[in-house]
DNA sequence: CAGTGGTCTAGACCACCGC
DNA sequence: CGGTGGTCTAGACCACTGG
């Protein structure tokens, strides 16, 4: 049990205040992804706090996405996202909407220097390593997308060290399985362009055959980049939808 | 005032009834978009229940986009959108971000006969009316986007009737204007495709240019559907980002 | 059944806005 | 200054979950 803070609001709400601890004690591992947090009356209490105080303090780490809310169950800390939820906007091999998951084949893998741009997005130091691997991606054995990805070395130390062989289809829940690393959102950014020689074969298409370019930045709970990814795919075959509100 | 409504919850809470019953008045347009709804306190006491129920109430208009709040002024019926937040994801022209609004240009119109597609989408019966008109966006004269958009006929009889030259460059605001229509939100759903010969002229390309195409369809408060729209422009120099979580 | 989150109340006090 | 929304309290009762 934490000391019983009952910090006075600083220029701030006290439910804010008490959201940044709860979140604090989460990224420190306190409770596990999964796991189960006191229940509301017992944080109440123990910070000493009245009950809708600490809900609207639980509710913005709803809002976070670093909680979630059961009902007669209890409040548990988000388990990551698992990849395919983030390609729930994007469609593949246009006739069939039916979501099976692609299959994964590592191509190529190599440590190296991070570039400037990988070095501030990961907040590495100058001369800062990266591991970069390639990867397939193929449905019912036909490729359909190349991707590449890059991870910054301390941290995904055990993967780089590792058999890409023994690998899992699903990167993300690996990434927490390995390397304690947790994606929490990412940011895609779309655009379209013509296919190099080499990436062409890979896909078995044709140099310069047009093609859809996703470069995604991903984030664990925290709000640090921890992956930058580059995917392309055959831009005939290729459908997004987005909600504007 | 209305009749001080208390009606006990049967299978909904009682903030969601209220959430309805204000929803409702709006939609009627007991208050415009842009009006201060009455106060918290005031809606508690005139529908006989505590100010955090009401609260709750309107917390839920707020998410759904459809009021605001303002500390210290009161809470808003929400204004619809610009178009111009529509396209914030959006980045053509990849030199340079500033965001310009691009001029409009009318290129043609006519009243038709509704698809099987638009009348399903639109809410019409067979036999439905629909207006339909070309227009074409450019950054500094220079063409850049080519839309298709076709309104459903009772609804906008008055645009269909008026003088295309006098139209405003922001199309959502004069919905709402001269119709009354106010845009809520969007589904937009991107695909990859090529320039025909007619569409390549407008946008000074060759033919089978690749194009993006942009498939919209746009919905008012209420949820109804009020406008289709195909939007295409040059694949190489366009950018779409969103966020993923 | 006991424990969890969800709803609702009644009232106090604070922070912000505009006159 | 009065009116608005924002925070916080203390407590009651309901609805859902699981043993």
């Amino acid at each position: 049990m934490p000391a019983t803070l009952l910090h006075p609001p600083l220029g701030q709400s006290r439910y804010g205040v008490l959201a940044q601890a709860l979140r604090s004690r989460i990224l420190q591992g306190e409770w596990a992804p999964g796991d189960m947090m006191p229940s509301e009356s017992s944080l109440a209490a123990s910070y000493g706090v009245a009950l809708g105080t600490i809900r609207q303090a639980l509710s913005l780490l709803v809002e976070d996405g670093v909680a979630v809310r059961l009902h007669g169950k209890g409040t548990f800390v988000t388990k990551g996202m698992d990849g395919a939820s983030m390609m729930r906007f994007f469609r593949f091999s246009d006739s069939d909407a039916a979501l099976e998951p692609p299959e994964s084949h590592i191509l190529s893998s190599r440590l190296r220097q991070a570039t400037d741009a990988e070095a501030h997005a990961f907040g590495l130091g100058s001369s800062g390593q990266v591991f970069q691997f390639e990867r397939l991606r193929t449905l019912r054995s036909e490729p359909c997308l190349l991707e590449s990805i890059v991870l910054p070395l301390p941290l995904f130390g055990a993967l780089a060290e590792s058999d890409s062989s023994a690998w899992d289809d699903l990167l993300y829940p690996m990434y927490q399985a390995r390397c304690g690393v947790l994606i929490h959102h990412a940011q895609d950014e779309l655009s379209f362009a013509q296919l190099g020689a080499r990436e062409a074969k890979r896909l078995r298409l044709t140099a310069g055959h047009p093609c859809v370019r996703v470069d995604r930045k991903a984030y664990d709970i925290a709000g640090r980049c921890v992956e930058m990814r580059v995917t392309r795919g055959d831009a005939f075959s290729f459908k997004y939808t987005a909600q504007v509100k």
